[in-house]
DNA sequence: CCATGCGCTGAC
DNA sequence: GTCAGCGCATGG
């Protein structure tokens, strides 16, 4: 297959659809009625309930009006001259040691110079090892890993783009009731105060989705602020995450449920057999480790992975096309795609393979998942002014010789 | 109910 | 730097 997108219409919203109520058993497993886990709050003036804890009838869903999104926004892209002196004055500030241009996937060096990523991996390749404008020396740790600046990538696409209100609609005129008794931030309990943070209790969840909720958190289901959660939005740790409904587990870092599919995954640099290449990368299963001892995490591969649980929400996500919420945290130390500090929301991608292989560690097995990025808005480390287009499948090395493979079947659950 | 989970912290 | 091990949330 050269191309696994199809061609969407220009400026179709490609957001937040809902699967339908009942799955089709495709994958044998019992479809699971979504409305028994959720029941949808009642008003805030009829008489609060205890539990369950979120409200998850699934209502159809308001198509999003993103930046980028209809045609007839489209059609005024040209009309930006105002920004064309902002622009002028970032390219000649802030353009690329290498290649002079405006910096794609822009890399700052600590005299404040900046690269295209590409660009600086080819000047420390060619044995450089001080900054072509200044010579100031670049550290080591840069060169081995560069960290794409994320501001300059903001700044860059401010100047490329007047940005348009954003309609913002209704908001929900529901809430957690359970939540109203939540501080604002994570707490601890008068029981594990010793450990602090570390045993921490989630604070408030401060959006309406339901906790099975696919695909972007629009700005209806933000009463708070009422702008949804932006790509690019980024936490000071997994509780705040999941605060805001990008991430809810914990721990965790896939959620999902193995009859129904999975909302969302993070790229925590954990398995060792990850791979990042930006807007696409290969995902490693959950399980196969020993947790023994009371641990909640282990490094150590102990056993095969199989497509049970968590693995299995992502296997039938594939199959059906679902969007996945990603989220990658800092302590993802082997990507220039990472964020510096905190966990950042990157917007949702599309699983399009799923197969096993023997893992780095070469004793066993491990799942293996394709995610292709194809969110409406642009991810934090382009400049572009555009979400994601159809691109070709990569080619992935290991799956030569693979013969037990889920190919994504159904059309991509985009509205 | 029990098992799992890519966190987090203080203590070395 | 390494390490143990806790509450909590979730799935089954």
């Amino acid at each position: 297959m050269a191309c696994a997108w199809p061609a969407l219409p220009r400026g179709t919203p490609r957001a937040s659809r809902s699967p339908p109520l009942s799955p089709t058993p495709r994958t044998g497993a019992a479809p699971r009625t979504p409305t028994a886990l959720a029941t949808l709050l009642p008003p805030p003036s009829a008489p609060s309930r205890p539990t369950p804890p979120f409200p998850t009838k699934r209502r159809a869903r308001r198509r999003q009006k993103l930046l980028v999104g209809s045609a007839a926004e489209d059609e005024n892209e040209n009309d930006a001259a105002g920004n064309d002196d902002v622009l002028d004055i970032i390219g000649k500030t802030f353009s690329c040691v290498f290649c002079m241009k405006l910096p794609d996937r822009p890399v700052t060096t600590p005299c404040g110079h900046n690269f295209c990523l590409k660009c600086f991996e080819k000047w420390i390749h060619s044995g450089k090892k001080t900054c072509g404008t200044c010579c100031a020396e670049i550290p080591p740790k840069m060169a081995q890993l560069p960290r794409i600046n994320s501001a300059l990538v903001e700044a860059i696409r401010a100047a490329k783009v007047s940005r348009k209100a954003i309609s913002t609609g209704s908001s929900a005129q529901y809430h957690y009731i359970w939540n109203n008794d939540r501080p604002n931030k994570a707490y601890t309990t008068e029981r594990a105060k010793r450990a602090g943070n570390a045993n921490a209790s989630s604070g408030q969840i401060f959006v309406t989705i339901a906790p099975d909720h696919f695909g972007p958190i629009l700005a209806e289901n933000d009463p708070h602020r009422n702008i949804g959660v932006r790509v690019g939005e980024t936490w000071e740790d997994r509780l705040q995450c999941r605060q805001w409904g990008a991430h809810f587990p914990h721990i965790a870092g896939i959620a999902g449920q193995a009859t129904y599919g999975a909302q969302s995954v993070a790229l925590f640099g954990g398995y060792q057999d990850d791979e990042d290449h930006g807007e696409w990368f290969l995902y490693t299963g959950s399980g196969g480790r020993d947790l023994s001892g009371n641990k909640r995490t282990n490094k150590e591969q102990a056993f095969d992975q199989d497509f049970m649980k968590l693995n299995a929400a992502l296997r039938l996500s594939c199959l059906r096309g679902y969007p996945v919420r990603v989220v990658w945290s800092h302590k993802e130390k082997r990507s220039s795609h990472a964020p510096e500090s905190g966990v950042r929301y990157d917007g949702v991608y599309r699983i399009e393979r799923r197969w096993r292989k023997i893992g780095i560690q070469g004793k066993f097995k491990v799942c293996r998942y394709l995610f292709v990025r194809c969110d409406n808005e642009p991810a934090p480390w382009t400049s572009d002014d555009h979400g994601d287009r159809p691109r070709p499948l990569p080619n992935i090395a290991e799956l030569q010789d693979e013969t037990d493979i889920t190919e994504r079947n159904e059309r991509p659950s985009w509205d």
